[in-house]
RNA sequence: GGAGGAGUUCCCGAGUGGCCAAAGGGGGCAGACUGUAAAUCUGUUGCGUUUCGCUUCGAUGGUCCGAAUCCAUCCUCCUCCA
């Protein structure tokens, strides 16, 4: 199966600007060009990037040659497509840092080595513009008209969308152009909230130099109730272990909704399409062994086997034989919370960043959330002292889901 | 530049002198039910040494026994006109 049909089969792709033609230069044997975009908006690639990196492997794993262009430029400006509110405006400073994150995580899936893959960085390009030069190159084949239009900027309609923001659809554009030029590339490729950028780039290259370049986007990585994937209470879910943990990243996968399994597969993993098959079939609880699956390959891809294997007995030993408790995420609390030898157990969980206050923990324990080594705890005046920590930790439970191993550090 | 409007707890949004730590919804957390799912129901959702105390309603001052609510100044945002 050529790439193009892997990755329609896979239900990755959403739109295309000449899907024959795409079709046919993706499953030839010629080497394509392709890019796709990362502003650096924070430290550390999320979820939602996941899904462009897949692609971008799937791509070179059948000879293509993807160029991760950094968005060092755009970054200074914020993309205004489908946001409420105007983005932050960061630093340069940030913006290379983050840059810098983005690289080492993107690593692990594509390879990088000569020839196989390009990183560039817009910020070469685009910092040093000369503005009326700029606006008489390229502003000249933008109208303002066809640019409101455009979907993504339906929300800033009623909202404000300053002049500023408004120029990110140029700059995204010229990046096409640049890089068509200095690579010899084709193809631009995001997700589909990009389309309106994309095809300002297709357009501006036909228009400009009589080029027949090509756009394409993917889904957007929703639930099956439309919303976007890869949010928590804490925020978005990170590839980076520090901020988000290997055992972590395995749960998020694990509890998924059971409409979202197989198709989270398809994007998210290079299980094969037949494999893949098998699961689509499941019904009820059985579903719970593709979502194990899910959550190991996917955890695998991005933390390594390792820490997947690790995450994955975590998860087994803690929700079948109980306290098991060698894969544990682990706290350790200061010895000098202990007076006499007890502390009580709201210091304690506050010390291990289990809960927030301890008012929110007196309120845990009077509704019945917590456990310390099986037993429940009934009084928000509980008292621990040295001897319950005789094995040389404890396990706390917070709710069915959140277990801390939790030491005593001297 | 002119006229008007708005800023409330994680978010949306009610509250126009004491009964306000502040309605309602969303989201979060916990409990029940389950399959570590979804849906549903229940409780909870500023902090603390918790029948009480402390801090909070854009910012700073002021009036008052008492202010999210009144006054002054400032900051930010929006709408209409130019």
């Amino acid at each position: 199966m050529g790439v193009y049909d892997e990755l329609k089969a896979r239900g990755l792709i959403a739109q295309t600007t000449n899907e024959e033609k795409i079709r046919e230069l993706l499953n030839g044997k010629e080497p394509v060009k392709f890019y796709i975009g990362f502003d650096p908006t924070a430290d550390s690639l999320h979820v939602g990037h996941f899904v462009q990196i897949m692609v971008m492997a799937h791509m070179q794993r059948a000879g293509h040659i993807p160029i991760a262009l950094f968005g060092g430029g755009t970054g200074m400006v914020g993309d205004p497509s489908g946001k409420s509110d105007m983005r932050k405006m960061m630093t340069k400073e940030t913006i290379d840092h983050n840059v810098c994150c983005f690289q080492k995580q993107m690593s692990r899936l594509i390879d990088f080595s000569e020839g196989k893959a390009i990183m560039a960085d817009n910020g070469d390009w685009l910092l040093n513009l000369n503005y009326i030069e700029f606006i008489r190159d390229i502003g000249v084949h933008f109208t303002v008209n066809r640019m409101l239009a455009a979907e993504c900027y339906k929300q800033r309609m009623e909202r404000g969308l300053s002049f500023f923001e408004l120029n990110y659809m140029l700059m995204q554009s010229y990046d096409f152009l640049e890089l068509n030029h200095r690579y010899g590339c084709v193809l631009e490729l995001g997700g589909d909230d990009q389309w309106s950028n994309i095809i300002g780039g297709v357009e501006l290259l036909r228009r400009k130099e009589g080029k027949d370049v090509y756009g394409m986007t993917f889904t957007l990585l929703t639930t099956s109730e439309g919303k976007k994937m890869g949010k928590t209470e804490k925020g978005a879910v990170w590839l980076d272990p520090e901020k988000t943990s290997p055992f972590e990243f395995y749960q998020y996968w694990r509890n998924i909704a059971d409409a979202d399994v197989v198709r989270c597969m398809k994007i998210l993993t290079f299980l094969p399409l037949e494999q893949i098959a098998q699961y689509e079939k499941m019904e009820g609880s059985e579903l719970n062994k593709a979502k194990e699956v899910l959550a190991f390959e996917v955890t695998k891809l991005i933390h390594g086997e390792a820490e997947a294997v690790k995450a994955q007995e975590a998860a087994k030993a803690l929700f079948s034989a109980g306290t098991e408790s060698a894969h544990m995420p682990t706290a350790a609390v200061p010895e000098s919370l202990f007076e006499n030898g007890s502390a009580g157990l709201l210091d304690i969980m506050h010390a291990a960043k289990l809960i927030p206050s301890k008012r929110e923990g007196r309120q845990l324990i009077e509704q019945g959330g917590v456990t310390v080594d099986d037993r429940k705890i009934e009084d928000p005046q509980e008292r621990l002292s040295l001897s319950d920590f005789e094995k040389g930790y404890i396990v706390i439970k917070k709710g069915k889901k959140k277990h801390l191993k939790v030491l005593i550090e001297k």
